[in-house]
RNA sequence: GUCCCCAUCGUCUAGCGGUCUAGGACAUCUGCCUUUCACGCAGAAAACACGGGUUCGAGUCCCGUUGGGGACGCCA
């Protein structure tokens, strides 16, 4: 049987890590089997789904590169439907209709709370005549839920887990005003749409009982579930906005390639032996949901900040180029040429080297394109000392005797400079990084000339000559 | 409170009764490399929550304790 997964989240807030996990997991499963990943949005909660949610969630799924399959299903769309199948239970005799007041079923729960029971509906509507209903009242559809005997799952992650029905209570299918329940809506779109594999968080688990009932009450076949272990904060508990979750698309602002968070996102709770560092084709060759664990996972941004190193180095210099050229652009207030371009191109080997983010990328590639009077931050004023011009002003004027400048040559020439005048090499090469980076901190000497050519190179060597290295650093 | 789940280095994890004096990765620390900062390389420190069983033998199976998490809505 073809194999069919969703991703069902609602509209009331952005993508958040732990569901761009489900996203992920849902995602990788269908492909594994080449089967089909649907994305359905669970916006019957009218009051808290909002349409810039739904686009956050799409825009966030797009990013991280997760291509569902046709076109999104808006659960609300379908309420009809789902009205029509719990009407369908009533007339069946397995589900209904319950006057209750909301009023009445907190007074239910505190009251059960207090004397230490679960607070559950104690299904006094159950046997009772419509004819005895409170005329104002308009009913919900209650299912009428096995009272003995008990009910299992067999969750593909969690394993074999069994509920007495005893401790299940005849839960709300309709409400009074004719929408759904999400109990309702996503059993009976999980089959309208053919869903085979639930995949989903464990705080679903306890949900799969109730929706077993149902699916069984409805005559559906129930599909495979999989729950798996959510993923925590740093403060250990589950990641809510409330808790320093932020959506994935903050992420994609904070510099972190789409790759690197598909690959950390897969680590986390899911393993294939002592791999690390795998890419998406490896995934989804991989994938299986035999090796999710069982345990819930902390979010650890520093090994997020590794695994994006690396996508870093691995990436296209063209596409790291376009990925930071937005941030280049603010930061220098004005667009970058042709020559800024082939500039960071030709100088991007050695740059990717160095950043953990494309935010550390963007700032340590600004010194190539700067204007001129180059911010100094204060190591650098250091090495541009008196002492240091002064050996800059020799040293300029051996390199501008170099004709053909490459950074070999460049070496050569300063390498023979120094050798002649007897003197240390780094009393050399400090002042003249300084003078050509404006920091202490950049990439290798001779890169940087080579990078920058001749004329550029002499240009900002003047500059530190004359002591035009006015901007102060905010950076020490 | 009731029910459900979980429990290996700081973190993510490998481990599916003996090959575990417990492996990998991130982070940390130390060296090497080096003109800087990184990268890279080499190395170090670091864990089977506790108590009972079962077994010739338990990180691995069972029970309990403790700890953590989740769920108990006319939210999803």
């Amino acid at each position: 049987m073809a194999v069919v997964t969703r991703f069902a989240p609602s509209p009331t807030g952005f993508l958040h890590i732990g569901g761009a996990r489900t996203a992920l997991f849902n995602w990788l499963y269908a492909r594994h089997h080449g089967g089909t990943f649907l994305l359905r949005i669970e916006d019957t909660d009218r009051a808290r789904s909002t349409q810039e949610a739904v686009d956050a969630l799409l825009h966030g799924l797009t990013w991280l590169g997760l291509d569902w399959d046709g076109e999104p299903v808006f659960q609300f769309s379908r309420q009809e439907r789902h009205a029509a199948e719990a009407h369908r239970l009533v007339e069946e005799g397995k589900a209904y209709f319950c006057f209750a007041s909301p009023d009445e079923l907190t007074e239910m729960r505190e009251k059960a709370l207090a004397e230490g029971r679960s607070p559950k509906y104690d299904r006094r509507w159950r046997d009772r005549h419509p004819d005895e209903a409170p005329k104002d009242t308009k009913p919900v559809i209650r299912l009428k839920a096995p009272t003995e005997g008990a009910t299992t799952i067999v969750d593909r992650v969690q394993g074999e887990i069994t509920v007495q029905n005893s401790e299940l209570d005849d839960f709300v299918l309709l409400r009074a005003d004719g929408t759904p329940t999400y109990m309702l809506a996503v059993v009976v779109d999980d089959h309208d749409m053919g869903v085979t594999h639930v995949v989903r968080g464990d705080d679903h688990t306890n949900n799969a009982f109730r929706q077993t009932q149902l699916f069984q009450a409805l005559g559906y076949d129930v599909p495979t579930f999989a729950h798996v272990p959510l993923i925590h904060g740093q403060d250990g508990a589950k990641m809510s906005k409330r808790h320093g979750a932020i959506g994935v698309d903050e992420y994609d602002r904070l510099g972190y390639l789409p790759e690197a968070m598909r690959n950390y996102l897969l680590r986390l709770g899911w393993s294939h032996g002592d791999d690390e560092i795998i890419s998406t084709d490896q995934a989804i060759d991989w994938f299986d949901l035999d090796g999710v664990g069982k345990s819930a996972a902390r979010f650890d941004l520093a090994k997020l900040d590794s695994l994006n190193a690396h996508y870093i180095k691995e990436a296209d210099n063209g596409r790291l180029l376009d990925l930071i050229a937005p941030r280049l652009e603010r930061l220098l207030s004005r667009s970058l040429t042709a020559a800024d371009k082939t500039r960071l191109l030709a100088g991007m080997d050695g740059l990717k080297q160095r950043a953990k983010t494309l935010i550390e990328l963007a700032e340590g590639s600004l010194f190539y394109v700067d204007s001129l009077p180059l911010p100094l931050d204060k190591k650098a004023a250091k090495a541009l000392s008196e002492e240091g011009r002064k050996v800059l002003g020799a040293l300029a004027g051996v390199l501008s005797g170099v004709d053909a400048w490459s950074e070999e040559a460049a070496e050569a020439a300063v390498r023979g400079f120094v050798e002649a005048e007897g003197m240390k090499f780094g009393a050399v090469a400090q002042p003249l990084r300084a003078a050509v980076s404006g920091t202490m901190a950049s990439p290798a000497l001779f890169e940087m000339l080579g990078v920058l050519g001749k004329e550029e190179t002499l240009a900002r060597m003047t500059a530190a000559i004359e002591g035009r290295i006015g901007r102060e650093s905010p950076a020490a």
